[in-house]
DNA sequence: CGGTATCCTTGTGGATACTG
DNA sequence: CAGTATCCACAAGGATACCG
């Protein structure tokens, strides 16, 4: 589990927003979860992962990957076999954030309908159309929820 | 609080890419997870937002408050007054969201050291030299970890 | 098998100016 | 105050070809 250090009341502090940018900065990719969530069961080598990943290019799992081992998330382990062997694999490091990609995919797998929801709201109510919720009267001074 | 349907046994499934995908294209991008942990305390107004974000354009946070807008994480109120006043909230949905995004924040404030160092290191021992970790025996067959 | 190298398209987002 | 509109730069990333 991910610690809970600073999750007391429900309240974020403002000045934290370095290190929400820090590990935006790092995971925020297009790929970077997705290769640690894969990793996160067992290490696997790289064509698994290329096979793993729908939709991921040679390139950026090699780049992928290595950012990831330059900041010790993972290890790579090169057998030298012939045909050649790579084993990729989560350092404990990575494991500790895998909890909190697996609470984001966690929160994703129970809210995507929620979302989706409010998406088709949203285009039913239209592009350019006024959102005709139902008759509100509009009194003096009555704020707009859009 | 983040449900914790699937943390059991830290194993990731590997077909649940597909969430991660989804949540990582609606939060993944560089000001979301930003605006939804400085909206977390308190609702705010949008020069409030503009100021506590550093870095933010006025252009990425009305587009980013749309998105979110959008997808039901927060709601937007306008009240006619002048000069105009609009306050933005994280909805119940939103609130729980954040409870992730804390969770990463967490693991940053946690492991930025670890991380930093590994970068460190990685640079002194660097581009193109090999990584000289102090003598693990290796057995026969000696896989090298890079 | 496990990558690199190169090229080139695209999206993201910053700067700036203007509006209700 | 709270946006919109327009233009543009840059880098993220896909396609393809090649290498040890």
């Amino acid at each position: 589990m991910a610690n809970r250090t600073l999750s007391g009341p429900c309240r974020a502090w403002p000045s934290e927003s370095a290190f929400i940018r820090e590990v935006l900065d790092r995971i925020g990719d297009k790929w970077t979860m997705l290769v640690i969530s894969t990793l996160g069961g067992e290490p696997l080598r790289y064509s698994d992962l290329l096979a793993s990943i729908p939709g991921i290019s040679q390139r950026m799992l090699t780049v992928t990957l290595k950012a990831l081992e330059r900041d010790g998330l993972l290890t790579r382990t090169a057998f030298p076999e012939v045909p050649p062997r790579v084993v990729y694999e989560l350092t404990d490091l990575g494991r500790s954030l895998l909890d909190a990609v697996l609470s984001m995919a966690s929160w994703a797998a129970t809210h995507y309908e929620d979302v989706a929801a409010s998406r088709a709201a949203h285009e039913r109510s239209g592009v350019g159309r006024e959102k005709a919720h139902g008759a509100s009267p509009r009194p003096t001074g009555s704020a707009v929820t859009s």
